[in-house]
RNA sequence: GGUCCGUUCGUCUAGGGGUUAGGACAUCAGAUUUUCAUUCUGGUAACACGGGUUCGAUUCCCGUACGGACUACCA
């Protein structure tokens, strides 16, 4: 068979999480980036589910993800879910897989078994410290003086084979060999294969380690493009000795090392750790910690539009070179490249999220705002018509970020006030004001069409027949019919709310408002 | 400690040997608005430092500093 050269590739990218908890933001993008080039090229975008930890695995945390993408708006064309034609693609499931893998670099000579305990390689390490060693590595150095089929008659490897004594298989890394990373973003990155440790590649309860499990998963999958945080980069020589130890190397996968999201001051990466720590979500959905049961905060559940959290992603690291800032997720298809991908880390701010959030939400029909209003107000045990649901949402559409600020702002319109602005009253409620609101009142009834300009206009003309400017008194009607002291347009407000129910909280706040002194 | 990666306004960034170093968010001011918000206009604000190379470096090279990642039988 003959491989097909690197450039006539059809692309495939795949997303890789670890079932370990709820997927994080950084997950979210270098998923997001994964796609973006997917569907550029016309290629293949795959979900593959890297559960080789048995000890971190945490029910429920691979439905979230495929959620987590779903809401997103990520389409996962082959691999968990849609299945195709390379599975399994859940690594446990492919163990028989990596054990041959691992048996083919054994009998090569490019790995070996190693049967050192857990405290032979503390001793080691504290052995090297001692020496004032630069690093504490199992590798080139120190292979030779540990318990491994490197160093044991061949009789006894067997021997412990066969009574099942516990072991892993390593790497043997070559020495002295300048191992050269080719990365996208970063271009030539090289390290001396002296650097490079002895990975564990199966460990001892018969699971393969990401290190091979990504290897030859990629290979077979024929996974074009590697794109992945950076903090897998020192680890990417590695896998680059690994393709070469295995003879793939002239279908290696290209790779992308993405910059880091880090935590609004700078300082280290932004981690699961932070959920509700930062006073900004973390993950794309609420996720309950089976363990702790703790909830933690998800941007769906924060009100947050998925295309506003998808353009605001696409933009940490990644730019147009242009000055668009608005891109639906067809323009992001369009105008991605990786080479455009930045190199330094990313500090994580949530401003601009919510400013992305409050443009996209502003962008929705005035029907759709409507929904969110009635679902809110329906918690709130509260039953309205879609009509006033949507002047109500109309009004308040150019001062929301959120939508849960529509029932928030909109409130008013449906409860009356219980308790009214005490800055304002203190200052304004005198009798010049309980005199021109209670003409006012008494002229509401013949206002006719009861609409906001009739309305404003007769407020104006009760105010100045009783000589008072109407400024002076604005103040005190907003807060007698809201209770609030700003607000949306006060004569549109009064209009929604109705002639009956205006009157009547005029006339209830004058009624329960003793004038002072 | 070692290896690797990085460093343009507070933040995300554009740019690139000669520019008034551009945009966005945030912030400040003014205008509009009956309030607040919106909107509009304007402003403050950046090339980490030191050496080279060059007629000229923010841009190229080398150091230094600072930051980050990695350094598990975790991914």
């Amino acid at each position: 068979m003959h491989p097909i050269p690197l450039h006539m590739k059809k692309t495939r990218v795949r997303f890789a999480p670890s079932p370990t908890g709820a997927l994080h933001i950084g997950g979210l993008r270098t998923a997001l980036y994964n796609y973006l080039l997917a569907r550029q090229t016309g290629g293949t975008m795959i979900l593959r589910i890297e559960d080789t930890d048995q000890g971190r695995f945490v029910p429920g945390a691979e439905a979230y993800i495929a959620e987590a993408l779903q809401w997103a708006g990520i389409q996962i064309d082959e691999g968990v879910g849609p299945g195709g034609p390379f599975g399994p693609y859940r690594q446990s499931e492919r163990r028989s897989i990596y054990q041959e893998h691992a048996q083919q670099l054994i009998n090569q000579g490019h790995a070996y078994y190693a049967f050192d305990s857990e405290d032979d390689l503390e001793a080691m390490r504290q052995r090297l410290k001692a020496a004032g060693a630069d690093d504490q590595q199992y590798g080139v150095g120190t292979r030779l003086q540990m318990v491994n089929s490197l160093t044991l008659p061949p009789a006894e490897v067997a021997s412990r084979l066969a009574s099942g004594t516990p072991y892993v298989i390593r790497f043997k890394v070559p020495e002295n060999k300048s191992v050269v990373v080719q990365d996208l973003i970063r271009g030539e990155v090289v390290v001396s294969s002296n650097q490079v440790d002895d990975k564990v590649l199966m460990k001892s309860d018969g699971m393969p380690t990401y290190h091979l499990a990504n290897v030859v998963d990629d290979h077979l999958m024929q996974i074009s493009h590697v794109i992945r945080g950076e903090e897998w980069l020192p680890s990417a020589p590695i896998h680059v000795l690994l393709y070469e130890a295995f003879g793939w190397t002239e279908t290696m996968p290209r790779f992308a090392h993405l910059p880091l999201l880090l935590k609004p001051d700078g300082h280290g990466k932004l981690s699961k750790r932070d959920a509700d720590q930062l006073g900004f979500p973390i993950f794309p959905l609420n996720w309950k910690d089976p363990r702790t049961g703790e909830v933690a905060t998800g941007y769906r559940e924060a009100g947050y539009l998925p295309e506003a959290l998808i353009n605001f992603l696409a933009f940490l690291g990644w730019n147009p070179g242009t000055e668009q800032e608005i891109f639906s997720m067809q323009e992001l298809v369009k105008a991605f490249a990786i080479e455009r991908i930045g190199k330094a880390g990313t500090r994580f701010d949530i401003h601009k999220a919510q400013w992305f959030n409050q443009h996209y939400l502003r962008s929705k029909s005035t029907q759709e705002l409507s929904h969110w209003l009635l679902a809110d107000l329906k918690n709130a045990g509260t039953i309205v018509s879609e009509e006033i649901a949507q002047q109500i949402s109309d009004v308040l559409r150019d001062r929301i970020t959120f939508p849960s600020d529509l029932f928030k702002l909109g409130r008013f319109f449906i409860e009356r006030p219980l308790e009214y602005d005490q800055q304002v009253f203190s200052k304004k409620w005198n009798k010049d004001a309980v005199a021109v609101l209670s003409a006012f009142a008494d002229s509401l009834p013949s206002v006719n069409p009861y609409t906001a300009e009739p309305i404003k206009a007769t407020f104006e003309q009760t105010a100045a027949n009783l000589g008072v400017k109407p400024g002076q008194v604005l103040q005190v009607l907003r807060v007698s019919v809201t209770g609030q002291a700003s607000g949306p347009d006060l004569m549109k407000s009064m209009e929604i709310l109705g002639r009956d129910e205006t009157i009547e909280r005029i006339r209830t706040c004058i009624r329960s408002t003793p004038l002072p002194g």
